[in-house]
RNA sequence: GGCCCCAUCGUCUAACGGUUAGGACAGCGGGUUUUCAAUCCGUCAAUCAGAGUUCGAUUCUCUGUGGGGUCACCA
């Protein structure tokens, strides 16, 4: 029972953020872990000391834990595969590429670089793909640590499998070359490590991107010399950037996951949107919570091409993930990204009505957007006229507004009144904007603001009044 | 360049071989309570090309074209 369990990793290196073409990626293996209730496995591919940036993996743990993809076996966690960080496990590789050498699978390399170098120069010169298997070494030397160790591909064969999203793939002989297992530096490489710990964990669907089918028959060559059959594997396609069509990545401009965070995305917008570049299951709906996306994930309906990043979709469905927000939430969260002298959490609602992303207000609060409801403005009086109205018409139509509002109680100084209120004079004029824009500007001092009932209305009948009678 | 993969509106995508090729984002136009925003309504817009199979092709086959990926002691 227990062994038929579906077990999926995420297995990023420690060499600096993840992005969202990454986050896919282990979104799509949570959610098939979570769809079919198997397990999550979060493992540290640390083999590369040179790139390996420190911080990493705590920065990868805090990004993984924003976006609610929690892991079931990892760093900290343990499991009953521990440890889950490949430096911490040199002695099971050690192990495998000593059977590997015994089975006639592997052998040292002789090699300098340079040699090396050499070889592949002159194959590019004769305009052939350089192979190291047709150099490999009659004698090589026993393997004492201090050289590659290499793989020795065995039976040159054309590569069919099966993969759940793209169906059969296949790659010609030349994709199967003698790889290196263990560097001359004692640390294995990807393409060995991956393998062994999938062995060793269990691991039973493979989910990656396409990046690797490439090398996929490299790692199925390994599976046959352990006599291990393979997992299933399940690619994803690429997310393009948003400019070019390149795959995106951090050359290219991708951003660490986490500054979605600091702009103030939902991680819920991120799951949603994540799934669907490159997944749709049918139908119109497309605002989906993190459970109902569980429930209609299905590999087959996974995309084959890539897909371009959109950050005008990314910010609609925000919104609309905003919006399914209990209002407490949003209050809280509004008034999280004003400064102390402006929580009025009578804005609140104006505000809600103009951002994408929390981190929206940030940007409108430096622009002084807002000011006006707390400071009164200095209105240009060439502003406060309405298109060519005379300047005596629109101070009388201001003085008409005054009287109308004074009728009004202090407590009934609400929306719905005001509006009334004022409406009843605009409609008997030749056009509403001949009051309606002064007063709006005498409260706002802007060209672009909320209407003016609502100014009003959170301004208070008192000032309201003296920023009219300032006007005129 | 070799190998592999992909191809529907500008973008993300839907469509048992039979639909006026649907939806969403963006754009444009309009309504609502001056403007901006929000909201509602409307609108523009696509099957890469050419053969073949078929009564019928976005869908199946082949070729071409275009795009992407990969060819490390990186993952």
């Amino acid at each position: 029972m227990l062994e038929n369990k579906v077990v999926t990793r995420f297995a990023p290196s420690p060499t600096g953020f993840i992005h969202v073409g990454n986050v896919r990626t282990a979104l799509y293996a949570w959610l098939l872990a979570r769809k079919n209730n198997g397990q999550f496995i979060l493992r540290i591919e640390d083999t590369d000391k040179v790139r390996e940036v420190e911080g990493s993996i705590e920065h990868i743990k805090k990004s993984l834990k924003w976006l609610g993809l929690n892991w079931d076996q990892g760093p900290d966690i343990g499991g009953p595969h521990a440890p889950y960080i490949q430096s911490e496990r040199l002695e099971s590789y050690k192990k495998h590429a000593k059977i590997l050498i015994e089975k006639g699978f592997a052998y040292a390399d002789p090699y300098t670089e340079e040699e090396i170098e050499k070889l592949r120069k002159e194959a590019e010169l004769e305009k052939k793909p350089f192979l190291y298997r047709e150099h490999r070494p009659e004698n090589p030397p026993a393997w004492d640590g201090t050289k590659p160790l290499r793989f020795k591909v065995s039976e040159l064969k054309r590569t069919v499998w099966n993969d759940l999203v793209w169906g059969e793939l296949s790659a010609g002989p030349e994709a199967l070359d003698d790889f290196v297992l263990i560097k001359s530096d004692g640390y294995p490489t990807y393409n060995f490590a991956h393998v062994i710990d999938d062995i060793e964990m269990k691991v039973t669907h493979v989910v990656r991107g396409q990046e690797f089918i490439a090398s996929t028959p490299k790692f199925l060559s390994l599976y046959e010399a352990f006599g291990v059959v393979p997992p299933l594997f399940v690619t994803t396609p690429p997310i393009m950037s948003s400019d070019g069509k390149k795959k995106l990545g951090k050359r290219d401009g991708a951003k660490d996951i986490l500054d979605y965070e600091k702009e103030g995305y939902l991680p819920e917008t991120m799951i949603n949107y994540l799934t669907f570049l490159g997944f749709n299951p049918g139908g119109e709906k497309e605002v989906y919570s993190r459970e109902e996306i569980i429930n209609i994930f299905d590999l087959n309906k996974v995309q084959h091409s890539g897909a371009q990043w959109n950050d005008d979709k990314l910010n609609w469905m925000n919104k609309e993930h905003m919006k399914l927000l209990p209002q407490e939430e949003i209050n809280k969260n509004i008034l999280k990204y004003l400064p102390t002298d402006k929580q009025n959490s009578k804005i609140v609602p104006v505000i809600f009505e103009r951002i994408s992303k929390w981190g929206d207000i940030k940007e409108m609060v430096e622009r002084g957007e807002f000011d006006f409801f707390f400071n009164a403005p200095v209105c240009a009086k060439e502003k406060l006229i309405f298109k060519n109205c005379s300047p005596e018409k629109i101070s009388n139509n201001l003085k008409l507004a005054i009287e109308a509002l004074k009728a009004l109680d202090e407590k009934d100084f609400d929306l719905e009144s005001i509006k009334t209120s004022l409406m009843s004079i605009a409609n008997k004029l030749d056009s509403r904007g001949e009051l309606l824009h002064p007063v709006r500007f005498a409260l706002s001092g802007l060209d672009k603001s909320p209407d003016p009932f609502t100014i009003a209305s959170i301004l208070g009948k008192n000032e309201t009044l003296f920023r009219l009678q300032k006007a005129i």
